[in-house]
DNA sequence: ATCGCTGCTGCCAGAATCTGACAGCAGGTT
DNA sequence: AACCTGCTGTCAGATTCTGGCAGCAGCGAT
């Protein structure tokens, strides 16, 4: 057996005994001398598991659990942190202060680009309908993703359909109804486009000219000015 | 530089680069020879990293990214799947099923116990009222974790408030209103509480004698049965 | 077809690491 | 005081890792 799964099996080991575990009971368990396993346990607090050892008396592991390496897709970790931030705005505190908690760990691993994807998506909550929307939206964040232009059909609340040529740089979600954040070539301004009245996506060549991240963050400043009226729905 | 930080490492290498990279490059970035970048390859392969080697070409690493060993409590991973299942149940098709993805995964890395204790945090979604609840669902949670009874103070939607000795089993999330369901030592069944009508929460050292499991497979049993009624908000 | 580049595997000796045993100290329980 | 336990240092042997070499196969360009 390798070294790394032995550490993941000592982790293991410990999460079942509630009470203190001597070394020596341990170091039985997995095979090895009492000299590695006290080897092993600094390895494993050098790691971050929460292991606490006592004169007298053994090991104790604090509630928890060591998630062994994963590979994840994007779309995987965009659910998982999606997800954690809605639970971290729930009411219920301590649950969603382990949301946050976990969210921070989480971000400390991740390459700076795939943090800026996540940063994309954001989050807000509120009163939302039950309508599901009929278009792809891996399309719109895969265009996203790679800063390019996306054009579709649009009908507004009054039903009147028009054709749009715009640079997407949010999902944002509400209860029920994804929204996508853009700016509209044709109106020359920040729109938000609700998915279930979009159609006939289609996913373009051409980069627009600005980046992603500027785009949000002057997006979001917009919402904080009341006199500009920020984004709106686009039936304009 | 340990082997399995070097092989982190290289994962985030190839994350970096879009087109396909040869061996000899990854090799002088991470300062290896030939032979071991090889090695190292095939390690990753076999721990789940899509990476795909051609002949005269190179690797590339399909989008997506290898999480490292990460210490998290129950607390945080309970965060982790509920946020998940909830995204899971979104009518966005595409990230519901990387939800789904993702929560099999890790899923299939966690002890027994612990996925245990994620079933009793079951996920319902519904209309709620806005309400925010006055009690620490911490306690209510670890008494579900220790298979406790609990204590308290129900005021009921007449308002008239009556004293409850419960062992809990699952916590339920409405979209707004956490409900705890127990079965109820006083009326002999199951009931399940709005956690913003209890109050005055005491944690007991008493075990109740059933296993939370199976009182929660009963109880969806009873609620798959219309004409028992299941369950019902506690004012009997 | 030929050439060059690359992925991939087997082999082997040296380097690096891991492991077990022993000794000793400190802190807690009985 | 006696005992158990955690923890550290040291050192030789076992184990693993590593680099160099050789050879085969697939791909693209000439």
């Amino acid at each position: 057996m390798s070294r790394s799964a032995r550490l993941l099996d000592l982790v293991q080991i410990l999460r079942r005994h509630r009470r203190p575990v001597s070394g020596r009971t341990l170091a039985d368990a997995i095979g090895v001398s009492i000299r590695t396993l006290y080897r092993d346990i600094a390895t494993l607090q050098g790691q971050g598991a929460p292991i606490e050892g006592e004169a007298g008396l053994g090991y104790v592991l604090k509630p928890g659990f060591m998630l062994p390496p994963l590979m994840f897709t994007d779309e995987e970790i965009e659910a998982i942190v999606l997800g954690s931030r809605w639970v971290a705005k729930q009411p219920d505190k301590r649950l969603a202060a382990a949301a946050a908690d976990a969210l921070a760990k989480i971000a400390a691993v991740l390459p700076d680009d795939l943090r800026d994807d996540l940063d994309a998506t954001t989050l807000l909550v509120g009163p939302g309908s039950e309508n599901a929307e009929a278009i792809d939206l891996g399309i719109v964040r895969q265009a996203i993703r790679d800063e390019r232009k996306l054009g579709f059909l649009y009908r507004d609340a009054g039903g009147a359909a028009s054709k749009r040529l715009v640079w997407p740089f949010a999902l944002a979600f509400f209860d029920k109804v994804r929204v996508m954040v853009a700016w509209c070539e044709t109106r020359q301004d920040f729109r938000h486009f609700r998915a279930d009245r979009m159609s006939g996506l289609t996913a373009t060549d051409i980069r627009y000219p600005r980046r992603r991240h500027a785009m949000l963050k002057e997006w979001r400043a917009s919402l904080d000015a009341p006199g500009r009226n920020g984004a709106k729905d686009a039936s304009g």
